[in-house]
DNA sequence: TTTTATTGATTGACGCGTCAATAAAAACAA
DNA sequence: TTGTTTTTATTGACGCGTCAATCAATAAAA
């Protein structure tokens, strides 16, 4: 019964039931089976639309990259200030959305993946300077020449947090999370003020 | 040719051997005969000292830990003030002995790891705790009530630091790290002192 | 002869990727 | 319209390779 247009379905499923995967077991070590098997197909197919595991995995992380990015830009569109667009930055990283078990599990492993994969490494890599441009750009007419280096700090920060969570014995709190980070920000801003 | 006391010196020949093969690949995705082939034996004997490939790496990142450990015990006895004492634990984290290609990767690895193996989490906790424990001991007569959440951002931003790392386009510059680190903790220092 | 060291060979399981086969829709032909 | 061919969807079965773990066998110390 084979319905036409089944491609693009096929792959989000794909690409959704990977995470979800990861998510589980916290690790890439799941089957194109297992992947295949929970979005409701065989593995044969999952190979025919994908080639093989590695570009599945890929698919995965491109499609996680740009449901943040996409959070960013809207957060992003919202905000008049710099102080604000700084602030949506952050927050999109800690959003229910973003800020969940599997997505943080998916995400560390992403980091193993790029070690793996050029094509990972690449897409990590995009996404680093992206996130540091857009937190500099804010940052710029706040703390002037620092912004760099704020922006880095921040960045790291983030990563570690979600490391930190990864490990994960309480659920993520993304408000605290928030909280952390805006304030390391806030300190860089009042240093700013009283000089 | 069986000389007596083999024990001790295949374990950590193997030990090594395990966090050179994860250096090179990136990956937890090293066999047991690539492992016991860098050390000099056969697999089977990898097996017969350690039981099974789970706690080949759960070796490999006690070892890495102790060293870790050692080294933060070395420097923590040579400081006299506070600031020296955080300065210290976190010098120790980017020593040219922690902070290389091979040691990095590992640690990365590790974070993996614990979704895993419960002995692993349960190091990697314990790391964690000691971190801020030992940070937050010498931030508190700096920062007072702060200490506990600097020492959060601080061992967040440590991990964050080894994270990017990870994806090392250059090659590991612990000076560096150090000072981005040390940056902070000198703003927390700065705004104790004008208030 | 008992213990310690050591390995080659083997087993059993598992996983990726491929292929041939089935079936329905669409495109085309008469 | 009807018949034929091509394209798209889909899967079960399988081959090939890999790997962790085990075992039986060898050998030297104690």
């Amino acid at each position: 019964m084979p319905k036409l247009g089944m491609e693009p379905i096929r792959r989000q499923a794909l690409v959704k039931a990977t995470i979800a995967e990861i998510g589980q077991h916290g690790t890439l070590d799941v089957t194109v089976s297992q992947i295949a098997r929970r979005a409701g197909m065989s593995s044969a197919l999952a190979h025919h639309y994908f080639g093989g595991k590695e570009q599945i995995l890929v698919a995965a992380m491109r499609y996680t990259m740009g449901v943040y990015a996409a959070e960013v830009r809207g957060a992003l569109a919202m905000a008049d200030t710099p102080a604000e667009r700084v602030e949506a930055i952050i927050r999109a990283s800690f959003s229910s959305r973003n800020f969940r078990v599997e997505t943080v599990a998916a995400w560390m492993n992403f980091y193993v993946l790029a070690q793996v994969s050029s094509e990972a490494k690449r897409l990590l890599n995009v996404y680093h300077r992206r996130l540091r441009s857009n937190l500099a750009y804010g940052l710029r007419p706040l703390v002037k020449t620092r912004a760099e280096m704020v922006a880095s700090r921040v960045a790291a920060l983030i990563d570690g947090v979600y490391l930190r969570q990864s490990l994960g014995e309480a659920a993520p709190n993304g408000a605290r999370a928030l909280e952390q980070i805006m304030g390391y920000v806030q300190l860089e801003l009042d240093q700013r003020e009283q000089k």
